[in-house]
DNA sequence: CAGATTCCGCATCGATCGATGCGGAAGTCG
DNA sequence: CGACTTCCGCATCGATCGATGCGGAATCTG
């Protein structure tokens, strides 16, 4: 057994395995996991879908990196937000950061994680339940984030961590559909100031 | 030109329209608009393709037909919920009746009118523009019925009517996110609670 | 009953789905 | 250079997609 060399022989990609994901992020991202074709994911790619097959398994397993590279790229406010000093400070990162990640004029409207598979024939339960897994971690990560603070005695001591976070989560997703229905930036702004305007008091 | 008579001739249909849109409804809420494929709507229905298009037009009638079905059914707590006297009261009857609506155990959890076509493939833009319209239509109604209540007085005067109903929605959206992820109803009821429990005082 | 009309089972359409086999081209090694 | 490895263009696979043509069965009217 040998490690995986840098610099493998036989003839080299002819293509950026980075950019490649990055222009698949963008087609799941507008069209859905199922409403993604291996045509549009390839020609957006700019290679076959032989050297797709080569370099990344088959479609969902694209997917798979594909939602890697979401949660490390786009999604990467969230981690962010969680280490704010205050939970104020957790619920406003990850506003702030879904409303401008799911309203950029630049990319799809939307978040890749609520739209890619809400619903899924046969052939896209895997992958639904994926991203079924994808949101509630996110809840989960929110959820301990705010019984640390309620332990830090950041939150009042009667608040429920528990029912706090899923307030907030509940909320973000919302955002993404709304996102999604073409809502703007500014609009959603407001509604999440406003949100936050009923946020526990000490 | 004769009106339409209600005893036509030749030979009577085989099964009951009725019926049949009420379980191609369940199919498109579970699978989605693309993800319901004919052969698992007209199964679920009881009849052969041949019947289904002689009765239904096509997929996408199909599916205008079953949204209809499903504003006057699943969701008529919405239209119910605006009638409600007080702005709150209207908040309270959305929120209550969209977490009973997306997570009645005998149906499939989550809203059809977000879930079916949040991201489409080329094919199915059309039913995703409907849907999109569909929940800026809500939108629209629940700001039209907060600006009365500005009118009115039962919501303070300081109150923008659109940003409270942009909230209100965002949230319903997310409960409906939430629902389809698996989310039981309880937790989202307590997130409701929580949610309401800042509405604004007069 | 005869004639008209509608319904529906069966077979199938062309298009597209995700996925693969093959073979020559392109590159890295000794 | 020659041997070896990998990549990728081309053609194509079987399955499924939504949708339709046909013809006999069923039910109406007169």
């Amino acid at each position: 057994m040998e490690t995986k060399q840098s610099c493998p022989v036989g003839r080299p990609r002819g293509f950026d395995t980075d950019e490649a994901l990055e222009r698949a992020m963008l087609v799941f991202w507008e069209h859905g996991y199922e409403g993604a074709s291996l045509t549009c994911l390839t020609r957006a790619m700019g290679i076959s879908t032989t050297s797709m097959y080569a370099a990344f398994g088959n479609k969902e397993e694209l997917f798979r990196k594909v939602l890697e590279r979401y949660s490390e790229g786009p999604s990467a406010y969230f981690t962010r937000a969680l280490e704010e000093p205050t939970a104020l400070g957790v619920a406003t990162g990850v506003l702030t950061g879904v409303i401008r990640t799911t309203t950029r004029p630049s990319r799809p409207r939307g978040c890749l994680g609520v739209q890619s598979a809400l619903t899924a024939s046969d052939g896209g339960r895997a992958v639904r339940d994926l991203l079924t897994a994808w949101r509630n971690d996110s809840h989960t990560a929110v959820r301990d984030r705010f019984r640390r603070a309620v332990d830090e005695g950041d939150l009042p001591a009667r608040t429920d961590p528990d029912v706090l976070a899923r307030c907030l989560t509940t909320f973000a997703f919302g955002i993404a559909v709304q996102a999604a229905s073409g809502v703007c930036r500014d609009e959603l702004r407001e509604a999440a100031d406003a949100f936050l305007r009923g946020w526990p008091q000490a």
